[in-house]
DNA sequence: TATGTCCGAATTGTTAACAATTTGTTTGAC
DNA sequence: GTCAAACAAATTGTTAACAATTCGGACATA
């Protein structure tokens, strides 16, 4: 894994829990991010939570409107999310075509590891924690792959799993998951890619 | 044309500088980008300034590291600025297809007076126009069709434009976009459509 | 009742000061 | 001269206070 810095920056911290309330529905749709709130939630002040707001609003999953703040931003078409399940889709898949030849040992045992973490939620049945493993795992190759383009994954990912996530089928995505990491594993980029575009859709 | 609060937030305006800036090659890939400077040089105070280089380090074309700020992104490599393109073009043809059968006649008159200052731009061959201008020309469909979509849209655009532009071609530019906006006129979405895949390349 | 205006509370926008971290330079021992 | 520790300067991170704006309710008027 990779070592953060000792300090993490708030704005990090703060953005990453919002954004895990937001996939599991925490907040209503077109609700106001009030920024007093959050920040005296997280011990801070306001600063680091309009940084975190901020960050968030260019991911899409809030909108701002100038002296109003920040909402929760409505759900996508679903032909938005068809559009962006296209994009994702592109996108990790030129990661993992990358990714899978260059993979050194580390980053096999960290994949292999993750798929472990996701396996333990889906047993448990936790649906916050299935999707937090669920994107930690995909984000892995991407951030390997092509840092350049971890922001715009992330924005894509997140939109994406709020519009519907078949993340409740617990099952499914263990096998799903499995299929690609054994894939990787076995340095099979075509099968790896194939079992890419079942899982995302 | 939409209208603004009367106030538009420094952030925005600041963003948009810097990011045109960017986009014709002001900074130094690599270099830092202080924020008292930037501040002093906007005549606000580092606030705003941190807001603004945020939203650019989430587009993509600056990166932040803790305790160290925000420094010009490395441009995409090859392979990545095609991955960009695809992306960028399944979002747009999308919006495309949505927005021409929709567009009411103020959508057309604004399409049309877009192009006009697009050419006018080309004629006098000044870069950061032609290029403020052919993004404000794009963005103005995908802001139309899809809001959801429109921050994810400018990340990918500008990325593309940094990494290689083809907008030094003016003659070639003027041409394109020409029959993209007559196409639209037509209310052809078949044929707006295809001469955009002709022109996002 | 309906409408519009005013006022006050709540919220966001901006600033300047302070704290913490990084970076560059000098100093000194070897 | 080289290297390392210590100091100083520059820069970022955070905070609290103040300014500007928005929102909701009371109240008067037709």
């Amino acid at each position: 894994m990779k070592s953060f810095p000792q300090r993490q920056a708030y704005r990090e911290s703060i953005s990453n829990v919002i954004r895990r309330d937001l996939i599991t529905g925490k907040f209503k749709c077109n609700e106001p991010m009030r920024e007093q709130k959050l920040a005296t939630r997280f011990g801070t002040s306001r600063g680091p939570v309009r940084d975190a707001l901020m960050q968030l609003t260019q991911e899409g999953v809030l909108v701002y409107q100038p002296n109003k703040g920040v909402r929760v931003s409505s759900l996508l078409t679903d032909e938005e999310r068809d559009v962006v399940v296209a994009m994702r889709l592109e996108l990790e898949k030129y990661c993992m075509s990358k990714f899978v030849p260059t993979a050194s040992q580390d980053d096999l045992d960290n994949i292999s590891f993750l798929l472990e973490r996701l396996k333990d939620a889906c047993e448990v049945a936790s649906l916050p924690e299935v999707a937090e493993n669920d994107l930690a795992l995909h984000r892995y190759w991407v951030a390997q792959a092509s840092p350049h383009l971890e922001s715009t994954w992330i924005g894509l990912s997140v939109r994406m799993i709020m519009k519907y996530s078949r993340l409740d089928n617990y099952e499914q995505s263990i096998t799903e998951h499995t299929r690609i990491v054994e894939a990787i594993l076995n340095r099979d980029v075509e099968k790896a890619v194939y079992f890419l575009g079942e899982n995302i859709l």
